[in-house]
DNA sequence: TATCTTTCATACTTATAGTTCGATTATCGT
DNA sequence: ACGATAATCGAACTATAAGTATGAAAGATA
């Protein structure tokens, strides 16, 4: 078989167990799908699988990088050059939250949380910087604060990507955990919290 | 054996097996401590253990019980009805920031990560509140800004105290996670980077 | 056809949480 | 001190799932 047919193939594997793997992880949870359940509904044996990807883990990395993917593209759709600044801050906050809606299993990866969930082995694997696209854009946003000569004279660009970064995940993370004291204590549901917050944090950023 | 005595002995017991569990847990880590580890180390057999607590989550769990009141108890001893609001904040950052060094474990479930890092049998305890005692703190906090007359205007107490805990411990984490990209990218140590991120997210609570 | 390569089925290994139960030991009322 | 009751022990057992090993089958290659 030539070599280029043969990567070809191998991708389309790879491919398919990703999203048998997608399917289940999404539908049962990460730690209730077993390797034997991804091969399975992926129509291949297990050791296929394992000449494909080395753990669990390592599945389940692949498709957090999938997500990046599919995150950042969403956010580079609705920030473009001729939005401006605050409006830019505002869709990438939306394209966070609705992110984290929609994968709610995937976003805490995402956001810089430990890999997967349990694994007493621990692979250990290079951590590598699963944040970095993200970064940069958060980085190109703060860019156009200075252009357009609105973030306070203090802010130095790079913590501040850091800062908004964690800020805004922590405000969407405990939004989604702590909705019964948003809605008891709080008396205010998740979206309207939200904006509240990222407003106040807004606030933050720019010359008053 | 009279009732009261009875009661001390099992408090005994139950204080026992938790301080063995805390001292694998913080040794090898939570993951990596096996429940005959834990009857082992504290001179119990396996049943035993058992007796006294339900899984090993439901140890895991008292055991972040006590470490919230450690914290609550700390934050209270540096911050009284003297400090005044800044100095407070910047108190309480820095509690929860030598805490977090402390007990780095711990950290993420005080801050309302989901409770253990693994179990495939998800036993679902009610996810009973443990931030109350933190987020009390944090209200009296804001309220002496209120007091105080240094609070911008628009700030609603309810929703700032989880916004002020979110972001907090939000900054705090991502620190922790990102320390080689704080090193290579940002060019700042840690405690810098912190003080940064507090002094800026300090800003968007306050008049100018 | 002879030889790789890929996939498959199956059974095995290892690890650990949690359970069960009969035996043992300590405690207590009398 | 004695017999009942309760706490503890020990050890085997169940269940589950990740990852491995192996040899057979199927498929491509030349």
């Amino acid at each position: 078989m030539g070599t280029r047919k043969k990567a070809a193939l191998e991708q389309f594997n790879r491919d398919n167990i990703l999203e048998a793997a997608k399917e289940l992880f999404e539908l049962k949870g990460v730690e209730a799908t077993t390797m034997d359940d991804i091969a399975k509904h992926a129509d291949y044996s297990k050791s296929t699988i394992y000449v494909y990807f080395k753990s669990k883990e390592d599945i389940y990395n692949s498709i957090v990088e999938d997500y990046m993917s599919i995150l950042t593209g969403e956010i580079e759709t609705c920030i473009d050059a001729e939005t401006g600044f605050e409006d830019s801050y505002y869709r990438l906050c939306d394209c966070l939250v609705s992110f984290e809606e929609k994968y709610p299993k995937y976003y805490a990866s995402l956001m810089g949380e430990e890999k997967m969930t349990n694994s007493r082995k621990r692979t250990d694997i290079i951590n590598q910087d699963v944040g970095k696209e993200l970064r940069d854009l958060i980085s190109s946003l703060l860019e156009k604060g200075v252009k357009h000569n609105v973030l306070r004279k203090d802010i130095e660009l790079q913590p501040t990507v850091l800062y908004v970064w964690s800020a805004i995940s922590g405000i969407i993370q405990v939004a989604d955990r702590k909705k019964d004291i948003l809605k008891n204590k709080v008396n205010m549901d998740r979206d309207e919290y939200l904006k509240y917050s990222f407003r106040t944090f807004y606030e933050s950023l720019v010359r008053r």
